[in-house]
RNA sequence: CGGGGUGUAGCGUAGCCCGGUUAUCGCGCCGCGUUUGGGACGCGGAGGUCGCAGGUUCGAAUCCUGCCACCCCGACCA
């Protein structure tokens, strides 16, 4: 690791997997391009899912769950989102083995060939609308408000933990609505509710905007998202969230009797954030000894570790832990007190800094003597000592504290790599030294955002929700344009 | 699928060009003892189809042929 975190390209690359691997996140499993989610890792990703959870369900959302499989004519009814998602479909054509003849193994029972090929799903869409179908009859029926949290398949041709994985864990919202108004509502509101998830739990501020048509999602009208910057220059699509108009409900031909008594289609949208968020969390905080865990999605908050010559003292420091941990499970947080004595204090400093353990205690024969704690925090690393009478205020006052500070952090890294540039070589030249978001007129075609991307790597991250009206002209192009939009490399 | 690279113990590696004792070292693991306020130390120990299959040779981790896997760069992408 070491002073790599600060650079760019490959050994922020390195830094990153290093990091995943050491603070035991999670691994490479052998399946092509799938991982292993080890369980400090899962722990990050349950905490992120209950409260995405509570925001849906807060928002009038329900969970319900749809099959794995997809029949393959599914997929080709909607035609863009077919052209989207067939290069990286796996296929299942045969449901038996058998042994083969000459007795070298198992090979494919050729005679078990499936009549129809089934898909495993890289999104659900199609079998959702599908469904929706049979669901949806009246206005009455309407808006239906579904969420699925679920595992899909993109047989991507490069992987990295996290980031773009062959299998991935997400959850996809789908929802479908009397008017085109209310969709878009839909499809808005949740972007908001992505961004305040990403900003207020994760600590990594986002922007909010929509795509370009080419970076739309198969499918789509509109494409909401929300693009975070890491600390390496580059850009993560975090989330989006799809305004699909009637394109599915056509091609599903899901219809409902309107008050009026006419047959209309819906309107549908679809949303979704997966585990890259958590490469997010660990690309935006983490630093040169290991992961920076936001309190409110720390497995563990607060750490205790004892320092200890023998049982005695190690009872003497348990008679004063105990009941510590005690009132501070009672406030919800979430301790561990690391009593092993197969690993020195050292050891275990080392091993929560990398676990990214925003909180840690350290007692030993000084602090019962003086009747205080070590309290070291993880975001600064900053270490003082508290009376203890004062530990559990202090705590408190430290979760809130790191939650909000590696927020500013981050905010303030991100507010110096936006930078508006005016020509074609600032814009080079920015993107090669400086790297970060690069706010810019564009012409708004296709064919000038396709030769920015050929000609430097960068694509159009989104135009903000919040681009000011700004007369300009196209820094390739020189044609008019009314407001700029950010460019960026991107994951 | 194109271009480059790498496969040696759980992980990271030396040895390979120039074939020749019992395959190197570090981390980790096991045992005993001393340690414990920032990744402890000493002594002892276990662990290997040298990616796989052929071939050359008295002899192959090393040379040759074929295959496989993984990594990096492109095209693709949450």
């Amino acid at each position: 690791m070491g002073k790599n975190l600060t650079k760019r390209g490959e050994d922020y690359s390195k830094w990153y997997n290093e990091l995943v691997v050491k603070a035991d996140l999670a691994e490479n499993s052998g399946v092509r391009g799938c991982m292993v989610i080890k369980p400090y890792g899962y722990a990050i990703w349950e905490k992120m899912q209950a409260a995405l959870d509570k925001m849906f369900k807060e928002t009038g959302h329900e969970n319900a769950y749809f099959p794995l499989f997809i029949p393959k004519s599914y997929l080709s009814k909607e035609a863009s989102h077919v052209e989207g998602f067939a290069k990286e479909c796996a296929v299942v054509t045969h449901y038996r083995l058998k042994n083969a003849e000459d007795g070298s193994g198992i090979v494919v029972d050729e005679t078990a060939k499936l009549e129809e090929e089934l898909i495993v799903r890289p999104t659900s869409e199609t079998i959702i609308w599908d469904t929706y179908r049979k669901w949806i009859q009246s206005y009455r029926d309407l808006p239906l408000l579904i969420n699925q949290w679920a595992n899909v398949v993109r047989w991507e041709m490069r992987t990295r933990l996290f980031l773009r994985t062959a299998e991935f864990l997400w959850q996809e919202g789908h929802t479908a609505h009397a008017t085109e108004k209310e969709a878009i509502e839909e499809a808005e509101q949740m972007m908001h509710v992505y961004a305040d998830f990403s900003e207020n739990h994760m600590a990594v501020p986002v922007i909010k905007g929509i795509k370009t048509a080419s970076e739309r999602f198969a499918g789509a009208v509109e494409t909401y998202c929300i693009e975070a910057l890491m600390q390496d220059g580059k850009a993560l699509q975090a989330g989006t969230s799809h305004f699909l108009g009637q394109n599915f409900a056509k091609a599903f031909d899901v219809k409902f009797a309107s008050k009026e008594g006419k047959q209309e289609h819906v309107w549908a949208t679809s949303w979704g954030v997966s585990t890259r968020l958590m490469g997010a969390l660990i690309m935006t905080h983490s630093d040169d000894n290991g992961l920076v865990l936001p309190p409110k999605l720390a497995p563990i908050q607060v750490v205790i570790v004892p320092i200890y010559k023998g049982e005695e003292q190690l009872d003497a420091i348990s008679e004063k832990v105990n009941p510590l941990v005690k009132s501070l499970r009672a406030k919800g947080i979430s301790v561990k007190y690391d009593n092993r004595d197969t690993y020195k204090p050292g050891y275990k400093f080392n091993e929560y800094e990398l676990k990214g353990v925003p909180v840690r205690l350290a007692i030993g024969q000084r602090d019962l003597d003086n009747g205080t704690f070590e309290v070291a925090r993880r975001d600064t690393l900053e270490k003082e000592t508290v009376a203890a009478e004062e530990v559990i205020a202090k705590i408190e006052f430290l979760l809130n504290d790191i939650q909000e500070n590696i927020f500013k952090k981050a905010l303030e890294h991100r507010a110096n790599h936006i930078t508006e540039v005016d020509s074609y070589d600032a814009f080079k030249e920015v993107l090669e030294t400086k790297g970060g978001f690069i706010s810019a007129h564009w012409d708004g075609t296709p064919e000038t955002e396709e030769q920015v991307k050929n000609e430097t790597k960068a694509t159009i991250r989104c135009i903000p929700l919040d681009a000011k009206e700004e007369k300009g002209s196209c820094m390739v192009t020189g044609k008019p344009s009314a407001k700029r939009v950010l460019f960026a490399k991107a994951y």
